[in-house]
DNA sequence: AGTCCTCTGTGACAAAGTCACATACATTCC
DNA sequence: GGAATGTATGTGACTTTGTCACAGAGGACT
C-alpha cells in the first residue's frame, strides 16, 4: 500500500495501534466478530477451517505486508468470522479499529484498493485450495509441499511434524505418515522425528506430476 | 443494491447495457481476461472449477440482484479468472465495462458496499465448500443436497441427472449413483431416470447428521 | 420394429480416511 | 546414569471414496 497521501499517513500513524502476538497463540476463532484489523509487519499468521472429526485445512498464511482479509470481509458485511487464526510465528502488527477502517474505506482510494486487491488474493488462494483437494491425489500436493518448503532454506531440510503437514494438507496424520514413508524407501527424502531432508529433488518434482 | 444517489442511478442505466445468455452457454472460461461486469436481473450462473481428471465442483451460484464477484476480482486486480461459468437457467443481465466499474468505485460508496458485500459473500460460499470436501462424508453431503433441491419444489421432487449431482459435490458419478442406490434400498428416496424422489424426509435428514 | 444417444448399474481394484493400538525418540527429573 | 513423561511415528484391519472398463436400460426418432 502506498502512503502517498499525507493526510491519510498522518490519520494511519494516529489511529494504529502496535501489537505483538506470540508465537502459538490465537488470533481469532471461528464465529468471532472482528472489531479490528490487523496489519502484520513480521510474523506468520495461518488461517484455517477445524472439522468435527479434529482435522483441519490451512487456507492460507498472512505475511508481512498483508492483512486478514477475513477480518476485513467481516467488518465490511459485518458477518462472523468464518475460520481459525493463530500465529506461527512472531508477530508484530498494527491494530486498526472496525470503525476507522469503514471511515477510511470512504476517504482514501489507495487503502480502498488495498483492501480491493487483498480480498481478491484471498478469494483466489481459497479457489485453489479447493482445486487442490477436490481433484488432486494427497501423494502429488505432498510432493509439491516437501518442495515448497524446502525452497524456503536452499538446504531442503524441512523441520516439521506429520500432523503439521497433515493440518497443512487438510488429511490426516496416518496417510502423511505412509506416503512420507514410501518416498524415502523411493530414495526422494529422508525422515527423522520432526524433520525431513529432500534428497532427490528431480525425483520428487515427478511426484507432482498429475498424468501418471 | 440502493439507488438513492440520483446521479448514480442516471450514470448506471447510461452505462450498463443490456443482455441475455441463453441456457447452456459459457460465461466466462478459465484464465479470461474479464473486461465486463454483468448484473444478473434474472436467471441463474454456475460456478465451478474442472480437474484435468474431468471431474467438476461447483463453487456456487449467480442468481438475481448478484453478479459474477470473481469478474468484479479480477478487474480490480486484473488477474485472470479463476474458475469456469455457465449459464443454468436463461440468463438476463446488466453488463458494465470495466472502466466504468472501477470509476464507480470511486465515486459511489453505496456501489463500493455493494461490491465489497458481495465478495465477502463469495469468499464465505467458497470457505464452507472447503470445509464440506474436506471433512464431510459423501453419502452426508448428499442427503443435505437433496433436501435442499427438494425444498425448491415442495414437492420434493427432484429432476437431475447423478452425473449433474456428482458434478455440484465434485464427486464422480459412480459414487453418487451408488449412494443414491443405498438410500434408494433404505425407503428414503425413489430414483429413475433423470430424476428422483423424496419419500422419507426426516429419515434423510437424519442421513445428513455427522455424529454417526 | 430398429437406431441412436444419454443415463445408470456393476465389479474389481486403487487411493484415502479411520481406529486402536504399539513403538520410538527426546526431555526432564531424580 | 536410569526412569518417567510426553510427543511423534508406525502398523494392520477396516470403511469410504475414486477409477476404470464395461454392460445394460430408457427415451426419442424413423
Amino acid at each position: 500500500m502506498q502512503l502517498a497521501d499525507n493526510r491519510f499517513r498522518d490519520s494511519f500513524f494516529q489511529q494504529a495501534i502496535s501489537t505483538r502476538v506470540a508465537i502459538g497463540s490465537p488470533i481469532c476463532d471461528q464465529g468471532m466478530q472482528c472489531q479490528h484489523l490487523a496489519l502484520v509487519i513480521s510474523g506468520v499468521a495461518r488461517i484455517y477451517k477445524l472439522g468435527e472429526n479434529g482435522r483441519e485445512i490451512t487456507l492460507y498464511r498472512i505475511g508481512p505486508g498483508e492483512s486478514c482479509i477475513l477480518t476485513a470481509s467481516c467488518i465490511v458485511s459485518a458477518s462472523p468470522f468464518p475460520a481459525f487464526a493463530i500465529c506461527e510465528e512472531k508477530i508484530e502488527a498494527l491494530v486498526i479499529d472496525s470503525a476507522t477502517v469503514k471511515q477510511w474505506t470512504d476517504e482514501y482510494p489507495a487503502w480502498r484498493n488495498y483492501l480491493f486487491s487483498l480480498i481478491s488474493g484471498r478469494l483466489g488462494d481459497v479457489i485453489s485450495v479447493i482445486e487442490e483437494i477436490a481433484f488432486r491425489r494427497v501423494d502429488r500436493r505432498l510432493a509439491d509441499y516437501l518442495l515448497q518448503r524446502g525452497s524456503d532454506d536452499n538446504q531442503q531440510h524441512i523441520k516439521i511434524t506429520h500432523q503439521a503437514i497433515a493440518s497443512d494438507l487438510g488429511t490426516s496424520r496416518e496417510v502423511v505418515s505412509r506416503i512420507l514413508k514410501d518416498f524415502e524407501h523411493q530414495g526422494l527424502i529422508s525422515v527423522s522425528r520432526g524433520q525431513l531432508q529432500i534428497t532427490d529433488i528431480t525425483g520428487l518434482s515427478n511426484k507432482t506430476l498429475d498424468h501418471y
